[in-house]
DNA sequence: TATGAATGAGCGTTCATTCAT
DNA sequence: AATGAATGAACGCTCATTCAT
């Protein structure tokens, strides 16, 4: 009943999860599935974790931590414009490399209506698109203060625009296995990048 | 002759059902739950719709339909720019009004993974965001020849991206209702607006 | 509410209830099945019927009905044994012409131990089965009287093994249709003949 | 390890499924009242059986079971009237015993007509029936050898026709609880070991 | 009189959770 | 610690019956 500690074991049953209730979803996916993908016993699962929704969460949990992870790695050169490609490049291509994960993220904002527990979810969401968005916003800052970027741009919002747009091509190329998510980013990406840039007669 | 049967219920069953679905998820709604809301009897549900899932999906086309046929709504200046400012601004008014339906959109994406009926739903969802990406691809088009725009501009690419940047900043608001999504798009929109635009010397 | 008179348009729902009764069972048969095959309303079923096991009933007592009359209608030689074997004949016949509703009389059997009024079912089928018994128990006395028969056959025991084996032919034609319940019947009622007959010296 | 799986525990809930559909019939009865009177939860009946059908299938088979086994147990002399005349014996005594669970079989034959998987019921009862008209038929053939009965006699359908009397018999008895099956199956048996015998010469 | 839209009691089945082993 | 047999709350759906028209 208490929680257990072996942490390895632990992980064995998040990754199990991930897989099934990536395929099936929260309400279609069964314990006894995740416990048989886990090659164990259905009771062992309430050894380590609470209930459904428990395990729910610390599925939801690690995948915006890997998230952050990958993210996190991408490098950084000295020039701002250069970092957001990078950055840019970095989110795709981890999403698409696991684009049968993606349907999560959508399990996920469902549950941030729909679960008993939406709280958690929501603040958690809340929590980690924050931090997205202030290291961007951070970013652009930075650009701007290097003269990349012309000085009345507006960091918070563009920022939140910006990663909506790199949600969304990973939400089309789900939806459309067809495509490009990659191209498309970086085309975008050059649009903000130039309607960005410090210019010297702004039209519009 | 019988009771004659009333051609808005079929429409008050999806109304109430919108407003539980919406509170509850699918998964979390009970069909008895959708008849109290529409005060009439469990059963009646079942004269005008297969099963939940047929409801739900009927729910889902409601609510696409009504979002197109509030874009189609905003008017045409012969300026390209201003139309797509327009487009923007309809839009997240419209879901702003409705924002507590915003979750509905969550749970149409968890259907598309998770529902039996998963294709209905995948493909309904292409077909609007298709039909909406070409209107907006159009009018970037439309911005190119009247030399609005630069003529290298990748018009699919960035409508994919423009959308998703508005979706992004909804569920933004939807997370998070300090925010302001309207000043944000539209400082967003005029970023990307300047990107596009045909400019003496380029940069980037 | 009240039964309704007109007596053609009742025979109607008691035929169409015999079609649908046959296919379906009685729990497997919907009230709305009858109606459209007896193309009406389905609420006109209820101005001629209590209830749905009402009109079974009344398919019960037409079979049992139809099935008496079928009987009486079989020619009466001076002969008692001729008379039995026409009487055979006609029961096997008629029933092997409609074998497609011999299926409902297991659904009446079923009705006796399941139904709600098991007791009407119960005592209309001893009512029925007794009548036919007694005429053939009173043949065979009969063809005791007119030296036919062995003054010690047992007239009652006979007639019920012999209804029964009747009956148990026809049920083994409707659990395989290319059993030849005719040519079985003649020679096990010769069989029967032929043990119940006057005798020299009698063996076993 | 977990609570072990008590192998009785299957044969215990069908034999609460045999009273409770021999009360109740198949519709009548409800998964609850089985998993009571076998005094444990509802689900545990599934862990057991895949549905209400399986387990009401189950119950057939084991009360064909029984039956044959009854059957099988008759003892053998060298004299096939002996030996049919004790088969009868059994066969009624057998069910007189246990006559509150004949409505069974009127159940079953009305699954054989109703139930989804009426193609199992039909194929398991033909086998059961053909068994046992052929190990009747095989006795009688043997009677023809040994030269207690007539050449001419026809086994097959005097197997046939014996075991309807048979069937019937009991079936009156169910219908009517002062009717004594044990005599009348006797008296009629013998009627037709006359019929049967070898004999000088020989009328009808 | 005839109808069929509306109703809700009723039931089969699922599955998260428990707990004896 | 690990298990899986047992459980029963919960819910989707059916369909006999009613009654307004």
């Amino acid at each position: 009943m208490a929680r257990k500690a072996d942490p390895e074991k632990k992980n064995n049953i998040i990754a199990a999860a991930i897989r099934v209730f990536s395929q099936k979803g929260f309400a279609g996916a069964r314990i006894i599935d995740v416990a048989r993908d886990a090659d164990i016993g259905k009771g062992t699962i309430y050894e380590y974790f609470q209930s459904k929704e428990d395990l729910f969460f610390a599925v939801f949990q690690q995948v915006m931590h890997e998230s952050e992870i990958s993210m996190a790695a991408s490098g950084e050169s000295d020039n701002v414009s250069q970092n957001l490609k990078s950055m840019g490049d970095a989110l795709i291509s981890t999403w698409l490399d696991k684009l049968e994960l993606y349907s999560l993220v959508m399990e996920f904002w469902s549950a941030t209506t729909a679960s008993a527990s939406r709280d958690r979810f929501k603040s958690t969401f809340q929590a980690g698109y924050q931090a997205f968005r202030q290291s961007i916003a951070a970013l652009i800052r930075e650009g701007i203060l290097k003269g990349e970027f012309s000085p009345d741009c507006h960091p918070a919002e563009v920022a939140s625009g910006l990663i909506g747009m790199w949600d969304a091509l990973l939400l089309q190329a789900w939806l459309d296995n067809t495509f490009d998510a990659l191209t498309s980013s970086r085309v975008c990406l050059d649009v903000m990048l130039r309607g960005l840039a410090r210019q010297e007669d702004k039209g519009s």
